[in-house]
DNA sequence: ATACGTTTTTGCCATATGGCAACTATTTAA
DNA sequence: TTAAATAGTTGCCATATGGCAAAAACGTAT
């Protein structure tokens, strides 16, 4: 095993055994994506974990008037993926697209299954990645109720800069809620 | 144990062994609340998992303006937590007080730690339950950018009607993102 | 380099919701 | 039962954001 391999980053010796990682690595298989290729496609049911090496995707759902909501970003480190739709096994609503092109890490579901139940640092680190997931959720339902839009823009253009730029206007404005005419008028404002 | 124990509706023999039910049940504790008694407070860290057996709770956070903003509501059935502080260990922003008086049955962490480690069943039922949170979060998220008020609330009036009844108007308005006017405006128009 | 399609910008006006202030209704406590 | 506190309603106007249409800017393929 090379040391300088991506998914060390991922998991460090910090956490897992020499011998857990041996198990472990080995089993994810190294998968690209072109731009605008999707790694989830709304009605299928996700079966893969994807660590993303490099590149950009967004997460999106058609809403029932037809708009495409832009629902996450997702770089370096990150994992894309819908987790309702992996754990339990339902069709998802959502569609994964890549927005530049990719390099991923994948493991299918039953794989993690087994590495879940049989690892409990990797069972702990799964736990923690989807509760941190949903304490970023449960912050952003707040900021949309309690700041602007120019405010939840802000904060995103803090937190994540690189997704600013290598994302078109218009997804970032439905990512906050809000059409691309008021994006651009926002813009606009914090230039002056 | 007596079989009409309402822990047996939460985990049932088709799910679980009996000699897992001998494990998992007696090691709940049975705790009630009365009106305006907080479950959990803002600052604290998350240290129980409560399985709500009668009465209605809400969780709130304190927005940059001072303002109280509802988060969810629970009910019979429901676990009354923060996933996040309780994993991760972190203090909570959340508040979650009862609003009615209440009968709940908790796990302290150290135990919810064991049973999640050792009993499969019992990960997977968390598992489930928490993602179960992540996707209805995930659906009110689009909710809020492609619905308005209105729809909202006739939503939350589907799914959660013994919730609208046991709820004042001001604390359901803060959950659905408008304001107390807006909302009684809403429902004098609902009405009509 | 040119031309085409896509994305972004901007003027204009429409609409949903915010929010004060005053009033009314309901709940709570004595 | 009555008073006090809290919650809900409503008139009025303010403000943030929506959304069309047209123009401008940008990216991409030939």
């Amino acid at each position: 095993m090379q040391t300088d391999h991506f998914l060390n980053n991922i998991f460090s010796p910090a956490t897992f055994s020499e011998k857990e990682l041996e198990v472990i690595i080995p089993k994810f298989k190294k998968v690209s994506f072109s731009k605008n290729e999707y790694l989830l496609k709304e009605g299928k049911i996700e079966n893969h974990y994807w660590f993303i090496e490099s590149g950009f995707a967004r997460s999106f759902v058609n809403d029932t008037k037809g708009n495409d909501i832009t629902t996450d970003f997702y770089s370096q480190g990150d994992i894309a993926i819908d987790w309702s739709s992996f754990f339990l096994r339902n069709p998802t609503r959502e569609n994964i697209q890549a927005i530049t092109n990719m390099v991923c890490w994948q493991l299918d579901f039953d794989t993690f299954q087994e590495l879940f139940h049989s690892i409990e640092a990797f069972r702990e680190q799964g736990r923690r990645k989807l509760v941190g997931s949903y304490f970023a959720l449960k912050n952003q339902r707040v900021s949309f109720i309690a700041d602007e839009a120019k405010d939840r823009y802000l904060q995103l253009l803090k937190e994540k800069p690189h997704v600013i730029k290598n994302v078109s206007l218009q997804h970032i404005a439905t990512y906050l809620g809000i059409t691309k005419y008021s994006l651009s008028r926002i813009r606009k404002e914090i230039a002056s």
